[in-house]
DNA sequence: TGTACATCAGTGAACGCGCGTTCACTGATGTAC
DNA sequence: TGTACATCAGTGAACGCGCGTTCACTGATGTAC
């Protein structure tokens, strides 16, 4: 039934990134141009009418992945009373069993992180993966105290950083285990300090 | 030239998970039958000579790289002056410049936690990464201050453990960037306190 | 506004290739005498 | 110890399958008059 207009094959093109956005975090790099496709409702035959290479398309979903979540970041630390209170609900909404359980919506640092680091230096999605990287530092930075100086903040955010994806990879590796709400619970206090555990649902992040 | 001696059998299926161990954690679970066989000496048929199928030997090669790890560790943990020492001298190997750039033979926590929690749970590779990860907090735990009780022991153990794994994950997908070093470093002053910085080489964890 | 036609987004068959696994075959090893 | 032969570890071709990518084809869209 081709020809399609051109209103269409904008909604098809934004579909394929939206669908590899969310399968490349869930499945990793490996999804194949068909399933991506099918995904969003399309044929695999398609695929090179709208891009030059499925390694383009990975780099394209990797950044799109990237500004949703420094969008949700933003948010937080927007709708936050102080620092302090941003910097924890970035942390507990990273942190959250519902968050482990939707790496296809969640943060693409856990998600792709091995997969960049397996790919040959050549390929694009590499300069994204750093990029977007950048973009999350600089946020978590902007929630640490206002008493620190610049770079004390950014290396403050780096640990910070590190220990949520660590805990992150670990729970979702140890899913259906006591081991996993464990990781996430312990990090989650190491990085806040002891409080009130409460139980209840978060947004993820 | 087969058929081969006895000796020779049990060398060439140690040769295989040796191989395979080191494989598995450069390029992930899709290293193939084949490349395994090729890496250890042999021709790809002969596979199934040795093991079920590839999820079994990937399986066995987990558990393999685990307890090499863990072996490392307690070696540290032993030669160390106390627990302080020890902790010490864990979180320093682990988050070396060496290690980073060396995924083969060094902790399967960075290399395969992501894999794993991609696999179906179905798989035998998730109870030999359960069981590794368990005793690598464990190690880790022991060197924890006698000051605590088991339960911080752990959950300390748990946060910081989580920390060297994300600083290490994402010190390899930016390998070659500043921001790299600056995550190892970071995350090493988070775990041991600031400290008159050495630059020097430290052994692989 | 209505008609004629060139454009081109999407389809699905096909390309060469590599995957995990199977299997007939080989010939040195290990064994029985 | 020496000989005859059954065993079986490793080989390499083959299985069906899915991969990324290409391309001839289709027919509604968009355009020119």
């Amino acid at each position: 039934m081709p020809r399609v207009s051109r209103a269409e094959t904008e909604r098809n093109r934004a579909a394929i990134e939206d669908a590899s956005s969310k399968l490349i975090r869930e499945r990793g790099l490996s999804v194949s141009v068909a399933d991506l496709m099918r995904a969003a409702g399309l044929t695999h035959g398609g695929f090179y009418g709208h891009f030059q290479s499925k390694d383009e398309l990975a780099a394209i979903a990797c950044a799109n992945a990237f500004a949703e979540s420094a969008k949700r970041w933003k948010k937080r630390v927007a709708n936050a009373e102080d620092r302090e209170a941003a910097r924890a609900a970035l942390v507990k909404g990273y942190l959250s069993a519902r968050n482990r359980s939707a790496p296809g919506t969640g943060c693409p640092l856990p998600a792709l992180a091995v997969d960049v680091a397996r790919q040959g230096r050549d390929k694009p999605i590499g300069p994204a993966f750093n990029a977007g990287l950048e973009a999350l530092i600089g946020i978590l930075a902007s929630a640490q105290p206002s008493t620190l100086d610049h770079e004390t903040r950014r290396a403050d955010a780096l640990a910070q950083i590190a220990t949520m994806v660590g805990a992150m990879v670990l729970a979702r590796a140890t899913d259906g285990l006591p081991v996993s709400d464990e990781l996430l619970a312990s990090a989650c206090e190491h990085l806040l300090g002891p409080e009130p555990r409460d139980h209840g649902p978060v947004a993820p992040s």
